[in-house]
RNA sequence: GGCCCGAUGGUCAAGCGGUUAAGACACCGCCCUUUCACGGCGGUAACACGGGUUCGAUUCCCGUUCGGGUCACCA
């Protein structure tokens, strides 16, 4: 026995089986050619984040796209930062997007799969196992610096002008002696497991990232930590574990990873594993006063997926943005294939944005007035109906009082060949809707300035003798019109404007007076099918009381 | 500061040695129109800068500037 194994054999007594033993465990995966292993591999430390979801999409867009897999690891390895129910919240937001996971978490508490643990904490016997077999290699070794000699190191280095880190001539413990380590740890001494990388920054190390290109650095000569002397791995070292026996195949992530890929790749091949393809996501920006920065989880709201939903954007809408950050000719492609299936979109990584696209709320209301104006007015009845009761209960009891005669609201003008685009987002209903319900209409005693208060009395006093019939809109109008030459309007537009004098105003005026007195508004959608919504008894009372206000 | 990456209108972006430099959002105007919306038509607005290479650079190379990422016993 060597005396590096000897040294193993003092750090892991528990570890019994060796790394062959998981090889064949987890044997590489029968997937046909081309197919492509990717996973999300999330920590833990809040709520699912927008940047995290859209890596996840482009995942699983990576899957479809080559019939591969699509797993879920929980990277639940820093206990300190470790938010309670962050799992759980994560994966129901990915259900509720309807991001389809194929294996590991796939709900909370559903696990599927012949990989796991898909849960970093539940997998110390595994990261131990390799571990010591890289001490026994000579490979790494216990690292006995306190942080606070650390931290002064550092320090010491920044004066010095030199590179921070642990390597080289910093690397103190790398020359300990077996036996010395061995001395320090039968004396209770803590340590970490620190690699001894072989690495040479004089060299260059090239790689090719799937979205960014040929990218080259240097070798990495840092002995960096592998495990943490509480024995729980860090992100490197379980990441390279995990992904080769899980067999990932694609590393896709954000692209704050893309300068630790010397040092991925290097433990790759010390391990003695084949390395696997990488692609690094741009991070989604926000403006930030004239900077860019990153989509910040404390300070932006929109970081947030619960925003989406608190707003009451559609899920489609969300995901229909999200596709066009992913790939810009999405939207050339939806407007050729409106009523495809989102995942019949040819995807591909190499269309992905090289740098990060700022987050632009206009663009995401555009979408989602476009996704909202292609829903009947049962769906969106009944999705704004779900929204507010969970996000605003006062307008809810407003709506659920007479579920038809919500319907009919957002019925107004969609069955047209050109359905209105008013609605962005389910909170937009609430002043959408507003002057339907005598709890929120808000009366206005506002003319045009080219109609008197004689002229809107005498307006509705026609229009109310007159008992026009709102069941057809042409009928309707007709009747409307009809009114106008008693009342010294002229019915045509076209007319009033060749000849403005012989007229008070045209028939624009005396609709905007109704609609007015109806409404409280002078923008609505289809002023006819509002006043037979709203039933002729409201439409008089609002009328009279219009009218009535004009004498004061 | 070291190491990486990037730079086309306000935003997202096509482009890949020769183009009137696409398109979308936003903005503005006109038309349609009972208002609004929708729709249609049009408009303002861009290749960061300096050197090369080339008959010719937005495109290729170098430098500068600017922006972003990263340099933990966090992921």
């Amino acid at each position: 026995m060597t005396a590096w194994e000897t040294l193993a054999k003092v750090m892991f007594p528990d570890v019994e089986k060796t790394p062959d033993d998981y090889e064949k465990q987890y044997p590489p995966r029968d997937l046909p050619e081309g197919a492509r292993v990717v996973r999300i591999a999330p920590s833990p430390t809040g709520f699912l984040h927008l940047g995290v979801f859209f890596t996840a999409m482009v995942n699983r867009l990576t899957a479809d796209v080559s019939r591969g897999v699509f797993f879920f690891r929980l990277e639940d390895t820093d206990k300190k930062r470790e938010v309670e129910g962050g799992a759980a919240d994560i994966l129901e937001g990915m259900n509720t997007y309807g991001l389809s996971i194929d294996e590991g978490f796939v709900a909370p508490g559903e696990i599927h799969g012949e990989y796991g643990p898909y849960q970093q904490s539940k997998r110390a016997v595994i990261y131990h196992t390799y571990a010591k077999s890289l001490v026994e290699q000579g490979l790494a070794y216990p690292c006995f610096c306190t942080e606070d000699a650390r931290a002064a190191a550092r320090q010491q280095q920044e004066a010095e002008k030199a590179r921070t880190g642990y390597y080289g001539p910093y690397a103190i413990c790398r020359n300990l002696t077996p036996e010395q380590a061995i001395e320090k740890i039968q004396n209770g001494e803590p340590y970490v497991v620190r690699l001894r990388a072989p690495g040479d920054p004089e060299r260059r190390i090239k790689f090719t990232d799937l979205i960014k290109g040929t990218i080259e650095m240097p070798e990495n000569d840092e002995d960096l930590v592998l495990l943490k002397s509480d024995g729980i791995p860090t992100y490197h070292f379980a990441h390279a574990v995990d992904d080769h026996l899980m067999r990932t195949t694609l590393v896709i992530r954000g692209d704050e990873w893309i300068s630790s890929v010397p040092k991925h790749i290097q433990l790759f091949s010390l391990l003695g594993f084949k390395a696997p393809k990488f692609a690094h996501v741009s991070p989604i920006m926000k403006e930030d006063n004239g900077g860019k920065r990153k989509l910040s989880k404390r300070h932006d709201p929109e970081a947030a997926m619960h925003f989406y939903a608190e707003q009451g954007y559609p899920k489609e809408s969300v995901l229909e943005y999200l596709m066009t950050i992913a790939n810009s000719d999405f939207e050339d492609w939806r407007r050729t294939h409106p009523d495809d299936d989102r995942s019949s979109f040819p995807f591909n990584l190499k269309k992905m944005s090289v740098s990060g696209a700022l987050f632009d709320m206009n663009k995401l209301n555009d979408v989602s007035k476009n996704v909202i104006s292609r829903m009947t007015a049962e769906e969106v009845s009944q999705k704004v109906l779900a929204w507010a009761e969970k996000y605003d209960s006062a307008f809810y009891n407003l709506l659920v009082k007479d579920k038809n005669f919500t319907t009919g609201i957002f019925n107004i003008d969609r069955e047209n060949a050109k359905p209105r685009k008013d609605l962005a987002k389910w909170s937009d209903a609430r002043d959408y809707t507003a002057y339907f319900f005598e709890e929120t209409f808000e009366p206005t005693v506002e003319l045009p300035e080219t109609v008197s208060s004689e002229d809107a009395k005498a307006i509705i006093n026609a229009y109310l003798a007159a008992n026009v019939p709102t069941e057809d809109k042409q009928v309707w109008f007709e009747a409307v019109k009809a009114l106008c030459p008693a009342l010294g309007f002229s019915p045509d537009v076209k007319a009033y404007k060749q000849n403005p004098d012989a007229f008070k105003g045209h028939v624009g005026d005396v609709s905007t007076v109704l609609r007015l007195a109806v409404t409280g508004r002078r923008n609505t959608p289809d002023l006819c099918a509002i006043m037979n919504l709203l039933g002729s008894d409201r439409v008089k009372a609002r009328l009279t009381a219009f009218s009535d206000s004009l004498t004061n």
